[in-house]
DNA sequence: CAACTACATGACAATGTGTCAATTAAATTG
DNA sequence: CAATTTAATTGACACATTGTCATGTAGTTG
């Protein structure tokens, strides 16, 4: 008992300082500009031991993907307290992930970004799938209040909506490189358009 | 005149070969699982050739997204004849893109795609720049034209909704991986999806 | 036809990935 | 505690891909 909990215990610490290595040069650098040689190098262990760890870099950046989960659920979770409508929840979830984007850029987009890879391919990925379903539900459960409180139309699809809100914050957040350009061209700041995006949303769930 | 004319006429037919044979892997296989070397093969010529038609990949993805971007302009023009309501036109464009997206997928993706690179990095993303901020236009217009016949509220921002709209959109169409996942999660079928999208657009600008 | 020009080629250096035989370290046992 | 077994770590290897550049070639010109 003792002996393989202790192993566990070592394998758990090195597969830890991994993910901080990775996440050291992943939020300084972008994940695309830091090679496995990079991690291995900053982690201090030859490259070769990393694959003993993790299946490749997209498997490293979906654990750093998972810690980003946990910090938006906590985030989250602060909102939940607070004795809101649903509407009013709807707003404060909205900007609780807005402020996640800017006090957490790099998890940010780690969360984002791991979306690219299949769900099939790693434990990893798998078990962000599931933390990210916890988040999302988070929002969907929010309309579903709203309904119930009388502050949300009913005649309105939870899912859909809080995917359609999901691809807005994505937009505000940099995270679409044209939306950038398209900010540039015509002086829009981010500030403006999570107001533009926001009221949107608002506007077009509230029950009159 | 005519000598340097013709030697004009070569490079560009040349050239055309070179994106008619990217087009075809691309849109087959994905940007991401095909090389230059698959390119060249595929176009008849050794890989150093496509470096002095193109920077790069990129590059070529690039001028394959200006195609996209004329035939989206195109389709875009058929719908301003129709004397629309500028409310009208905002839904029939969406509508446009739409069908765009589900007609020409392998164009779509390039159009979408391309935005990640940088502007500057190539003439093509330059050119690219200026076509897509004419289709932009398109959109933001219709916006302005509701203010003048009264369909739309004039308390929104025209850019800020033309960039929500263009972000829904993108989230409909399968852009977005994680998307993917919670519709899958979620039965929610892309239709469904753009519907709830379009919706909810309009619902928020329309003049009461 | 000799000289020039522009274009095309593929070998090359660089950089990166994932694997695996060999080595080293740790644990177990008599 | 020495011998033996087991596990962990390493870095060299094979492979893929990129962008460049010296070399070769074909067409053009005086």
């Amino acid at each position: 008992m003792t002996k393989a909990y202790r192993k566990e215990k070592e394998r758990e610490i090195r597969r830890k300082d991994i993910i901080d290595a990775a996440e050291k040069l992943f939020f300084s650098r972008g994940f695309d500009n830091v090679s496995m040689n990079d991690v291995a190098k900053q982690a201090e262990m030859a490259r070769g031991t990393l694959y003993l760890y993790f299946k490749n870099k997209n498997d490293i950046y979906a654990a750093i993907a998972i810690r980003a989960a946990k910090i938006l659920g906590e985030m989250f979770s602060e909102v939940q307290p607070q004795n809101l409508t649903g509407i009013e929840k709807i707003r404060a979830l909205s900007f609780t992930y807005y402020q996640f984007y800017k006090k957490h850029t790099g998890y940010y987009h780690a969360y984002y970004h791991s979306g690219v890879f299949d769900y099939k391919s790693s434990h990893n990925m798998e078990k962000l799938k599931e933390v990210r379903k916890i988040n999302f539900q988070v929002v969907s459960d929010a309309i579903k209040e709203g309904f119930a409180d009388g502050t949300i139309r009913e005649d309105i699809d939870p899912v859909a909506t809080t995917l359609i809100m999901l691809s807005m914050s994505n937009n505000v957040n940099n995270i679409i490189p044209a939306t950038q350009m398209y900010m540039d061209e015509y002086e829009l700041t981010q500030d403006e358009l999570f107001e533009s995006s926001l009221e949107m949303v608002l506007r077009s769930i509230e029950k009159q």
